[in-house]
DNA sequence: GCCGTTTTCGGCCCGACTGTTTTCAGTCG
């Protein structure tokens, strides 16, 4: 028995192995693209092994990747991998989380001293022997301590929930300062994706460099990373990296384009682009050297030949083949949702300002102004139902068996799965059968909207695919957790969802 | 290591910033 994640972990750790080794970066990212695809897949990868699946049919595995995972699948370890750890020692792939430390220079590192733990890197750093390396400056050294003591900060990643109010306030900060025309947040955080690294701050402004200036004197900000002309990187008081570009009105809409990203989408735009003899990079789209394009994201994609696609599609999860076939989905708004089929009984009234058609909550009332429904929740490992309800929540939690939830597949309405996105806990089950019963059985999918519990988008989009609806709950306790929703909702969008897909998007749920 | 309708070899996204240099390599996003 061996998860995508395992598969995908080792993948990766061959990765970092041959990066310091000195390998062809594209070889290293090939395996990293590899173990990027396993992980975000929502196929079971021992599964498509053992049915005997061609993997070579996936983008960006080959004859070699195939031959390794199907090892890796049968066997539980990847023999390549076993001979790199004894060919590499482990410490210094801990010595790639260091800021300013790549391969080049850890490779460098290792031959010249032998170098291989942490704390003799710190020894060599600090007796000055690290001085002799060509390359190794004062700066540099005092970094590369500084980054032994930051270590474990590294690869944080907040709540989109938790960055939204800090996004907002230096929003407002920077659209204060004269001059300024537009202030975007760009990354991750306007993909809308459930956790963001950092916030890619886009300025329009008249004065670039005082912008800058005016940036890094946010009250907030606890260290000046860098400060460049059109890029400067500060981390806040509670380590939260801002990331600012100041660009010309002429180069918004390709900047936009290019610091939303992901990578991932950007690499194929690009692709496609140099396939038409053209040229993008973040200020403009260029054919034989002359600007074609670059004011509006619009315009972008539509010189590249694509469409406009929302931001929560920019994965590279088949949003650039779907606008090629005309079959980009038409993605449910947060102003569609029509009512909430899982708050506290109390909260009705609230739901009722908010505009909802109906509720579900946890008690049987009968109300004259707003539908309610009666909800009951129950484990699927202990099915027993002795009270009334209208529908029924089989919740799936993290000791919950296959068969346990096939049963309840026959008996519920609606299925809600355990996820713990900062534990970084995850169910290890076979989604995709599960959803095929749950389409045949004609039950539904309950997208949750707490946002360290939210389900993640590609099992929303396989879902989708095969048919089955979603309902997309607040799960609402308090007032203020009504809003939640908005975080289900741009999960769902993320999994590709429209309307017709969404169950509380119409009048009548039922 | 992957990929391909001009290619089975020779490309693979592209630019800013830093620290070290004396023109550039490494790192990062």
């Amino acid at each position: 028995m061996i998860t995508n994640k395992e598969i995908a972990d080792m993948l990766s750790q061959t990765a970092n192995l041959l990066e310091i080794k000195g390998e062809n970066p594209f070889k290293v990212r090939a395996y990293r693209n590899a173990a990027k695809l396993i992980e975000n897949s929502s196929k079971d990868f021992e599964k498509l092994v053992k049915e005997g699946f061609d993997l070579t049919k996936l983008p960006g595995i080959g004859n070699d990747l195939s031959t390794y995972i199907k090892e890796i699948v049968t066997t539980g370890k990847f023999s390549k991998l076993e001979e790199l750890k004894k060919e590499i020692p482990e410490g210094l792939i801990d010595m790639l989380s260091i800021e300013g430390l790549g391969p080049k220079r850890i490779k460098q590192i290792y031959d010249a001293f032998g170098v291989t733990s942490l704390d003799e890197l710190k020894k060599y750093a600090e007796n000055g022997e690290l001085d002799k390396l060509p390359g190794f400056g004062p700066t540099l050294i005092q970094k590369i301590l500084k980054g032994i003591k930051q270590l474990k900060k590294a690869g944080i990643r907040f709540l989109w929930a938790d960055v939204e109010d800090m996004a907002e306030d230096l929003r407002e900060y920077l659209s204060k300062f004269p001059g300024v025309e537009i202030v975007e947040i760009a990354g991750s955080y306007r993909r809308r994706k459930e956790t963001v690294g950092d916030l890619d701050i886009l300025v329009v402004a008249e004065d670039y460099m005082k912008v800058s200036e005016y940036f890094v004197k946010y009250p907030r900000v606890k260290e000046i990373h860098s400060a460049g002309l059109t890029r400067s990187t500060v981390f806040l008081d509670n380590d939260l990296q801002i990331d600012l570009r100041a660009v010309s009105r002429e180069s918004y809409g390709a900047a936009l384009h290019y610091f939303t990203g992901s990578k991932a989408h950007n690499i194929e735009i690009r692709k496609i682009a140099i396939d038409k003899d053209m040229k993008v990079n973040e200020y403009g789209v260029y054919k034989n050297d002359k600007k074609i394009a670059g004011k509006t994201e619009e315009e972008v994609y539509e010189a590249v030949g694509l469409c406009y696609m929302e931001p929560e599609l920019r994965e590279n999860r088949g949003e650039i083949e779907a606008c090629l076939n005309h079959s980009l989905p038409n993605l449910v708004n947060l102003e569609d949702i029509k009512g909430d089929l899982n708050i506290s009984v109390d909260l009705i009234d609230e739901a009722i300002k908010l505009g909802y058609k109906y509720v579900g909550v946890n008690a049987k009332i009968k109300r004259d102004d707003i539908k309610v429904y009666k909800i009951l929740e129950v484990d699927v490992n202990k099915l027993e139902i002795n009270e009334d309800y209208d529908f029924l929540v089989g919740i799936v939690n993290e000791n919950a068996t296959s068969e346990n939830i096939l049963k309840a597949i026959k008996k519920v309405d609606f299925l809600r799965f355990f996820r713990d996105i900062q534990a970084k806990k995850e169910l290890n089950i076979d989604f995709e059968t599960i959803f095929e019963e749950m389409k045949k059985e004609n039950v539904a999918l309950e997208v949750i909207s707490k946002p360290n519990n939210l389900i993640s988008e590609v099992l929303i989009k396989s879902a989708i695919s095969k048919g089955v609806k979603i309902s997309i709950v607040s799960g609402a306790k308090t007032k203020k957790e009504l809003n939640f929703i908005k975080y289900g909702v741009n999960q769902s969008r993320r999994g590709w969802a429209e309307n017709k897909d969404v169950i509380n998007v119409s009048d009548n749920p039922f």
